[in-house]
DNA sequence: GACAATCTACCTAGTGATAGATAGACTGTG
DNA sequence: CACAGTCTATCTATCACTAGGTAGATTGTC
């Protein structure tokens, strides 16, 4: 994993985040990193693969980031809070959600990209339905897996939505 | 205002839902309508002015859709059931919010488009904070303008992840 | 020398946008 | 009524530019 390439997606994320997909060329990305666009397409051969690349990496990132939290917190409501966290802490920092920015473009993905995305929120949702399943609090008649839904629905639309208004 | 106009408006919205303004060219729209599209430029002057009216559009027809919610139902649970409805309709028929979409995109529109989009969350949200104003409901602390933002940053996450996860 | 990484130089396809022309409907005036 | 002028809506043709992608030469390092 070369040095270059870790960069370029670096900058591809950061770029992604902040106009989506659609709006990062591998000319501006090159001249960012401060080499020739073919030499992007030597690292990802295609966009496709550069999106997907970009999801994983994020995916597994996160993926860090709530087993860090796991061990650091031991009830469930710290946990909570500290996932929480997380999310606001980006919004205050102008960030956005890659895969909620994403997700927004699904259609222009393609199949390895839509699976990636898929696995990003599918991470997010497994790791709050097995919190608020051991948590002793139950609201009527709403199962962990439907409570996990609409929580993750409610932060990454508040995140949209929060740089849309101001 | 033309039919022809109002038909590329509509193409457009539709287009737009499914795969973001940035995937939404003056050529794809102009041969779907069955016209040039110098045709296009005749009626939106630049692609910004095309994105605005879009969103004018939505928004205007989405007031309409509210007006008819509060003259049709007379309490609050039942305004908000029928508001709820509206969207829960949208995704059953695999659509999207026109503005959810564009909020990903905000970035890459003009002053006009960005304040035309931020006008349609806050009709939205003023219309949800009348509502939970006049409801005897109250939670813990949480005003009704909190809750609107939190409702529609709900509905429209879900959305967009809904169509992810499928 | 082999291999990884980067370069130069190019291609094709598509973008938003503009210029100039034209057919037909509308409008005001003598 | 008739005619001149004007407006609407569309066309053809083209612009300058950017997109993703590729072939082949060059460089540097083990």
């Amino acid at each position: 994993m070369s040095a270059k390439r870790d960069q370029i997606e670096a900058v591809a994320t950061r770029a992604i985040k902040g106009s989506g997909l659609g709006s990062v060329s591998f000319r501006t990305l090159a001249d960012e990193v401060g080499v020739k666009s073919s030499s992007v397409h030597y690292h990802f051969r295609t966009k496709d693969d550069l999106a997907e690349a970009v999801i994983r990496r994020y995916s597994t990132d996160f993926e860090a980031i709530l087993a860090r939290i796991d061990s650091e917190h031991a009830t469930p409501i710290e946990r909570l809070d500290a996932f929480i966290d997380v999310y606001e802490a980006a919004v205050q920092n102008g960030d956005i959600c890659l895969c909620g920015m994403m997700a927004a473009e699904l259609t222009s993905l393609d199949d390895a990209g839509q699976r990636a995305l898929r696995g990003y929120f599918r991470l997010n949702e497994q790791w709050l339905e097995k919190l608020f399943a051991t948590s002793e609090t139950s609201l009527q008649g709403v199962t962990p897996a439907e409570l996990a839904q609409l929580f993750i629905a409610g932060l990454q639309g508040a995140t949209l939505i929060d740089r849309a208004e101001g």
